[in-house]
DNA sequence: GGATGAATACTCGGATATTTATTGTCCGAGTCATCCTGG
DNA sequence: CCAGGATGACTCGGACAATAAATATCCGAGTATTCATCC
């Protein structure tokens, strides 16, 4: 089992993002160039984003990503459903009702406990997803970075950053 | 992403294991029989199992597999870790030190934020894992399947189980 | 009849194909800025 | 000099390959049983 790597370049994505002013985009190309990734792999996920209402985009000339809510409403939750899709870690195949001995389906009406086990677990990691936001990660990053970083890279991304259209 | 199958499989045989008498074994072709699953699959799967020490197999004719340890002592975690392997959900690919505003990685030694934040949400998961057993399990499976079918499963097991040997 | 030995059938164990999911790439549709032309 | 329109460059969006992982299978190594033979 592997976890899509594009959830990782996603959160780094809208941590800049969420860094922009009020209104402003950011290129696909300005986003994969900064983070050394491919741009073409990096647009898949950031239509992913897009289309779970995460983010918008502006199309044309000196147009980009937006975020189309505040930081703290975004979850790492939202993220991850929206990239990696919204199926349960575990898929119950009902191995169950299989075989020789296997329960009838419309009598045994109650899930399997092997299935709730897991989906229990599940609802742990969703949980604990679901109490992070966007706006933690910018937080702790500011508080973990030492302050010459931070301005080259804020100035970087600023010398790209395209305002609100007029 | 996508959760191995063969975990809801090994949970299976393990449920099934765990009603054995004591010393007693059970064939790979018989629990795939008995679940209605590829042998030679299923056989990979149980092999993991034992590797991880969960189960130890006994070989030549009349031999199978038998839980290597109380059922109370077999845990979620231990069964997802044995088949799927030991990696977290989340494998933090270090972008933040790529691209031209990349970071040092000699200098930052703090794990990034968003690899500490998805740590968490996996450790959720794997607390949840870890404080659920085989025990619990098979306790349900109990309390929510009725008479006859329980009875009609377990003879069919008990024909086919192989005692202690001599 | 009992013990001994070889043959045998059955088990697991790991190496090997096939299918599916993830990763990575490309080109077309649409849009806004720019530039050119005319008033 | 200003307005309008055509042009063009740049953006996203979805369709299309390449790679890695999961799924499925097969055959060999080893062992306890079984059967035949000999004492």
């Amino acid at each position: 089992m592997k976890l899509n790597e594009g959830i990782e370049w996603g959160l780094h994505c809208l941590a800049v993002l969420a860094g922009l002013p009020s209104g402003a985009t950011m290129p696909t190309k300005t986003l994969a160039e900064f983070h050394g990734l491919s741009e073409s792999y990096l647009a898949k996920h950031l239509q992913a984003l897009s289309n779970a209402q995460l983010i918008e985009s502006v199309p044309g000339p000196r147009g980009g990503y937006r975020l189309l809510r505040p930081v703290e409403e975004i979850t790492l939750l939202d993220v991850v459903q929206a990239i990696d899709g919204p199926e349960p870690l575990f898929r119950c195949m009902d191995i169950r009702f299989q075989g020789p001995c296997g329960g009838d389906p419309k009598t045994e009406t109650s899930a399997c406990g092997i299935h709730r086990a897991m989906l229990r677990a599940d609802r742990a990691w969703r949980d604990s997803l679901r109490s992070q936001t966007i706006a933690d990660i910018v937080h702790q990053y500011k508080q973990t970075t030492n302050i010459s970083q931070r301005a080259k890279r804020e100035q970087w991304l600023e010398a790209r950053t395209r305002p609100a259209s007029r």
